[in-house]
DNA sequence: GATGTCACG
DNA sequence: GACGTACGTGACATCA
């Protein structure tokens, strides 16, 4: 008997509510909701794994409310009387709830008359009194009266917040309360509950009933202080709501000597055994987890990189002699296996079999990249490892002399598979499904529900990659990362350079070799990503924002967006015609011809044969000739310097945009489709190719004329909608600055209000310095990098840094806090969840550590920001759709900005859908301390829509 | 394929 | 004492 037992009891019925308003809305096979017991299996899975960790259980065990009558409701008719009723969705998952405990061979006790809380709070002392350690998992407030320290002989009780991962002791108490755990009933009798309806004190809240039980030790005390005190609003109330609050106290007392329906030693933990865990799984489609049980966790050789979560091993007997099998998505691939399905029966054969495996991986192989352009070429299913299939759909055809190979009609084929591909019983995975998404919608084929496991992979693993190793979200990448497998490349099998060729005219066996090995590889991958998402807290932002974003971005991608042909092409050669007499006078300048658009040739040009100052810079020997270098040549008198500066700006408006948009318009649609990112950009934001639409100028007059080119179609017009200073204000909220806040909250200008707190000031100047100061502070500052922008000395810089700590002191504990937290983790994470791992954070090389410092510093704020438009995008053409607007069309996204193409009658009413959405965009999730400030334009370019 | 430059938020 | 000097992107031209 030498280690002390230690008893976890399960307040099940409040996870489960906590867990509804928390997880996706998932539906099981038989389409039951199951989305709160999801979140509780995979909780009770956690908890049950921790079985031999220091603080972890001994023993287990579930308390549930039995109904919502209790003897409190004898006492006080109206208790909880104004709870609404749960939700529809929620009410068939009680009593699954139940089933999950058994199915994890837990006691589960309820009883007629007693709340939950009752009974945690008998079984709690029972066990404290034999000395056992008690950790009550829940969150809520009532039950942190329980909370001890213990002594000798009685056990300690503590809380655990599972969804905050929060251990709640007496600090924790006292943080909240402001008084010992004793005393938490006397300041909730005082306060009351809404919620509860309990009554507590009329107008008293948690700071007055908390500074009214310090001061007096007791609610008696406190009540019976009441007559002495001087004549307020509060004496009143404690005076004629006595009565109330004496009944409160009855109503929030825990009943702590209940008869327990089974003795604590039943709750003994030994292990989960597989059965009847694994058919309750079955049963609900927790494949994910299914998996995990069956398998134990993979090769840690191959998976030591991004440590997945280990698997539940308690009680998975059977295994033979004792060994772990190998997981099934270790299995080795076997490209052999592979089916090509070139008849009807053979492809209603594996339609059956994937709607049986309701869990299949889905990719599209095409006759080129642009998912606006491609032809499909054929379709790869897989329903397990080395289960797979392709289906070639227009094989051959380039060469009349040879016979096209036996396949089935496209048309024909596609008519199968539509109810699969729609079917909500089965997930469709994909590797950048977005991308399949596009390619059969044009087809009249779309795909849902889906999962991604590159966006999984994102959501888990941002920023992860060690350098050298790489942590990109490729498939061939998470392949050999995670699988310790390289899948043939696509150069394998098309070939590359000259000699390449499509897809299509690759011969059907090795087609069939590469196509379906993608799809056993991303099926294999899902299996092992997904259930890492609970485990490691990536569900939330996963499920709520990254998931439902696939469809709308694929949506704005296929709408593209209309560019006017002639106005570029004007430009063009308007950009020409003064680079040819640019060019002409900077070879005057030089004495010579060379090519300008060489830094190199440029550089000696200058500084070697025209003798200006400057010096060589980085290990590649070069001069620097960027925009900064040539400003302060054309200072000195340099007029070739100027030229220069101008040319290059035509020359990159020119290629980069004139030309180059042209050349990307669709000739199909007329339009420019882009292709965003989701998981481009380490922070979470999304990036934009082929062509770039997120970095159309517009700070430059010259440069804004191409942002005229962008246009509604006829009739329509653009609406462009964009956050006004968000990243300051995100600032500002989590670093907790109340002048900042305040000066949001009045609408001020924001780098005015910053001017006079550091100045005491506004003026242009400061206004100016001021501004930069604020940039500085979001991306992580130093005292040189200031003092080369402001332009005066780093000794000065240091000062203005200084200046604004001192007023901002906020700003200097969110930074401190935020290097230390992500010292400690690795990662930094958003306002919802998001995660950015800063694996160089502690790097011995101080520019690569200071490096990954000022991204760290970012990273919170530019996340969050991205996290919320992405929430709004994902809302608001259900908003639209609501208000009758749902012809109005999303087009781009720009970090800060969405823009819009609508008929112009419409403009008032969208406007006013498009701020609301946008504006409420992190609830309710996050209450934001400052306002979201929207500004709105329109008209028949995007430029006039500024 | 690396490097330098520059367009955007 | 040197390092390299603001966060996050993508595209293009040049040159090895």
């Amino acid at each position: 008997m030498a280690e002390k037992q230690h008893l976890y009891l399960v307040d099940g019925s409040a996870y489960i509510f906590r867990a509804y308003h928390r997880l996706p809305p998932l539906t099981d096979p038989e389409g039951t909701p199951v989305g709160a017991v999801y979140g509780y299996t995979t909780m009770l899975w956690k908890l049950a794994e921790d079985l031999d960790k220091a603080e972890g259980p001994t023993h287990l065990g579930v308390i549930l409310d039995k109904s919502s009558h209790s003897f409190r409701n004898d006492i006080f008719p109206e208790y909880k009387a104004n709870r609404p009723p749960p939700p529809e969705d929620l009410v068939p998952q009680f009593p699954l709830i139940r089933d999950a405990t058994r199915a994890f061979s837990l006691e589960c006790i309820e009883e007629q008359g007693l709340e939950a809380d009752d009974l945690i709070a008998s079984y709690a002392r029972a066990a404290a009194a034999q000395n056992w350690d008690v950790t009550i998992v829940s969150s809520d407030k009532d039950l942190m009266q329980l909370i001890g320290e213990g002594s000798e002989s009685i056990g300690k009780i503590d809380m655990l917040d599972t969804m905050k991962n929060q251990r709640i002791s007496i600090p924790e108490v006292a943080e909240k309360f402001g008084v010992a755990p004793e005393l938490v009933g006397d300041v909730l009798a005082l306060m009351g509950d809404s919620v509860d309806n309990i009554p507590g004190i009329y107008g008293v809240g948690p700071k007055t009933a908390t500074k009214l039980i310090q001061e007096h030790g007791s609610l008696t005390a406190a009540l019976d202080s009441a007559a002495d005190m001087k004549k307020s609003k509060l004496k009143e109330r404690l005076l004629e709501h006595r009565a109330d609050a004496e009944l409160s106290r009855i109503l929030v007392t825990l009943k702590e000597d209940c008869d327990l329906p089974v003795p604590i030693e039943s709750f003994k933990l030994d292990g989960v055994p597989p059965e009847p865990l694994a058919t309750f799984l079955t049963k609900h489609g927790f494949t994910s987890l299914l998996r995990r049980l069956d398998t134990g966790s993979g090769s840690p050789e191959r998976t030591t990189n991004l440590n997945p979560a280990k698997a539940i091993t308690a009680g998975v007997a059977g295994t033979e002699k004792g060994n772990r099998q190998a997981s099934p998505e270790m299995t080795p691939i076997d490209r052999s296996a592979y089916e090509c399905v070139q008849d009807r029966e053979t492809l209603d054969r594996w339609i059956s079999k994937c709607f049986a495996a309701r869990v299949i991986a889905v990719d599209t192989e095409t006759s080129a990249l642009d998912a606006m352009q491609a032809d499909l070429v054929g379709i790869s299913l897989a329903t397990g490892p080395n289960e797979a299939c392709y289906i070639p759909l227009a094989h051959g055809g380039s060469d009349m002399f040879t016979e096209k190979p036996k396949q089935i009609d496209r048309e024909e084929a596609l008519e199968a598979l539509r109810p699969l591909l729609a079917s909500d019983a089965v997930l469709k995975i994909g590797q950048n499904i977005k991308y399949d998404l596009n390619v059969l919608a044009r087809y009249n084929t779309p795909i849902s529900p889906i999962d991604d496991t590159m966006i999984i992979s994102f959501d888990l693993d941002a920023g992860r990659g060690e350098a050298g190793i790489g942590g990109g979200h490729g498939m061939d990448e998470l392949s050999v990362r995670h699988l310790g497998h390289s899948p043939l490349s696509f150069k394998d099998v098309c070939g590359t350079g000259k000699k390449q060729i499509p897809f299509g005219e690759v011969p059907l066996d090795r087609a069939t070799e590469y196509a379906a090995e993608d799809a056993d590889v991303t099926w294999r991958l899902h299996s092992l990503l997904k259930p890492r998402l609970p485990i490691e807290g990536g569900t939330k932002v996963y499920e709520r924002v990254d998931r439902p974003l696939v469809p709308v971005v694929a949506q704005m991608e296929r709408h593209g967006i209309k560019v006017d042909r002639a106005q570029l092409s004007r430009l063009s050669e308007e950009f020409a015609t003064t680079m040819g007499t640019l060019e002409t006078q900077i070879h005057e300048d030089a004495g010579q011809e060379f090519s300008i658009g060489s830094p190199k040739q440029l550089g000696e040009i200058l500084f070697d044969k025209l003798g200006y100052k400057g010096g060589r810079k980085g290990k590649s020997g070069q001069y620097s000739t960027d925009l900064t270098m040539l400003e302060k040549l054309a200072e000195q008198g340099a007029g070739i310097a100027t030229r220069v500066l101008e040319w290059r700006q035509l020359a990159k408006l020119k290629s980069t945009y004139t030309d180059a948009l042209q050349a990307a318009i669709n000739p199909n649609t007329g339009r420019v489709h882009t292709s965003y990112s989701l998981v481009g950009a380490q922070t979470g934001r999304l990036s934009s190719t082929d062509p770039n639409l997120q970095n159309i100028p517009i700070r430059t007059e010259i440069g804004r004329q191409i942002r005229e080119a962008f246009v509604a179609d006829e009739g329509n017009v653009l609406l462009a909608a964009d956050y006004s200073q968000i990243e300051l204000r995100l600032a500002a909220h989590m670093a907790d600055v109340p002048s900042l806040k305040e000066a949001f909250e009045q609408g001020e200008d924001i780098h005015s209000r910053t001017a006079r707190e550091m100045y005491g000031e506004v003026n242009r100047e400061t206004r100016a310095q001021a501004k930069t100061i604020n940039f500085a502070i979001l991306y992580g500052i130093s005292r040189w990098g200031l003092a080369g922008r402001l332009g005066v000395e780093a000794d000065e810089a240091q000062a203005m840094i200084d200046r604004y700590f001192e007023r901002f002191p906020g700003i200097q504990r969110y930074i401190a806090e935020t290097l230390e937290t992500v010292r400690e983790r690795g990662y930094s994470e958003t306002l919802f969840g998001r995660k950015t791992w800063f694996p160089r954070i502690n790097s011995k090389n101080q520019a690569e550590r200071q490096g990954s410092e000022r991204a760290a510093i970012n990273a919170p704020i530019q996340g969050t920001c991205a996290d919320i438009i992405k929430r709004a995008m994902v809302r608001m053409m259900p908003a639209l759709d609501t208000a009758g607007l749902g012809h109005v069309r999303m087009l781009l996204q720009v970090h800060d900005e969405l823009v819009f193409e609508l008929p112009e009658g419409d403009v008032e009413a969208a406007t006013s859908i498009i701020r609301n959405v946008m504006a409420k965009a992190a609830e309710p999730a996050v209450k934001l301390d400052v306002p979201l400030g929207i500004e709105i334009g329109s008209g028949t370019s995007w430029g006039a829509a500024h």
